[in-house]
DNA sequence: GAGCTTGTGTAACATTTGTTACATAAGGGT
DNA sequence: ACCCTTATGTAACAAATGTTACACAAGCTC
């Protein structure tokens, strides 16, 4: 493991803290589609993100489901950081967009190397700060931005994150992503595509002008 | 300012860093409307709310408005505390909602105390946390609910933040805090009305079932 | 190729929300 | 009392989004 995070964190963390985290956390490989983490769920680890893209999603009582932002590498999970304060329970569903790799920290440390490490504290405020801005733009789309807009804004952004201008999805999906129905999503990428903003095949979606 | 200090925060922090606080801190007392900081400003202090409701607005660039949440005594401005590590710029707005009293600290303090002081490390990891679950209901709030329901919420938020169940405030302005137009929040009000929810008068809501 | 599942296209209609326009009321100032 | 500003009520219509229903196509299995 110790490869991976002197790749990926080498240059954040220092060295002690750096044979801190690979003394005590595991390395964490999954498929696509995993579900790392369930709304409900208790919060015993803390991820730091090698590799791979996560998908963060709420859901309200009546399983409406809610896309809210998209995790990359060198990313951590703000909601865990909540553990070691507030709730220990998720209030978010963490689903693994594409293969990913991770390494679970146990949440005890959190505290501890907050008191120790001032990058770690740093890393820690970053986090904090970039979910929170994360946040407020997943709002501004909500609130100010009207479906269409929201569509293609979305198919940016995850041809964006999977690095590759044909996205593999299936407009149910999408529906479910932006909370609202297959057959509104089909009609406006319809229309899209007639302006010349994407091309459509079956399971797939070619952001034309990224 | 040290009895108000005592009153309000002495049970969360040392004695030491109370000392501190209020060594650098000032005592900020401000009417109502008062605009206490605005999107694209500079943050040079953090509040600590000692009395008041702030309200924390967003903006889109048409200058469309919608509000996030509202601060209580105990809280202090998450976004602020951003200041430290990434942009020094305000991404929000704040609007003193009633008469509000507030000790502002200088932000450089914060990487210190951070060092310094354990309970100044929670209370900071728990305003973080405070303001991620407020951001998660709204986002829950202008996601799932229909506007007759976002606007009922938002009837018994402010009465509940104000202490009272009747509402001074007047259609247009609600209109602009749930970002939509002042026809609809009549119409809407005037709904909940006949369903014996609320009172309307002029310039005053009361909410019957709280 | 027949039969199945899954994904997509589209029409017709319902509901929700937004817009425009105007009437009237309430209260303040003179 | 009269004028003025601000707040509210309401109708009529427009636009956006959600729902239902169904046709058909693509790919898979047998």
């Amino acid at each position: 493991m110790i490869e991976e995070l002197e790749q990926h964190y080498g240059y954040l963390f220092e060295e002690e803290l750096l044979h801190e985290i690979n003394q005590v956390g595991t390395f964490k490989e999954v498929p696509e589609g995993y579900r790392l983490m369930d709304i409900g769920e208790y919060i015993k680890s803390m991820p730091l993100l090698v590799s791979g893209v996560i998908k963060i999603l709420r859901e309200d009582d009546n399983g409406d489901e809610l896309l809210l932002y998209f995790l990359e590498r060198g990313d951590t999970c703000a909601m865990t950081l909540n553990c070691c304060v507030g709730t220990k329970k998720s209030e978010i569903r963490a689903i693994a967009e594409t293969p990913a790799k991770l390494i679970m920290v146990p949440v005890q440390k959190m505290e501890e190397w907050m008191r120790k490490y001032h990058s770690w504290r740093n890393f820690i405020l970053q986090s904090y700060h970039a979910r929170l801005k994360e946040m407020l733009e997943t709002i501004d789309t909500i609130a100010f931005m009207k479906m269409d807009e929201r569509l293609l804004k979305h198919l940016r952004d995850k041809a964006m994150v999977k690095n590759d201008e044909v996205i593999t999805t299936t407009h149910q999906e999408i529906a479910h992503d932006l909370h609202t129905s297959r057959v509104v999503i089909s009609r406006l990428l319809k229309t899209l595509e007639n302006e010349g903003k994407i091309e459509l095949g079956r399971n797939s979606i070619k952001v034309i002008d990224l």
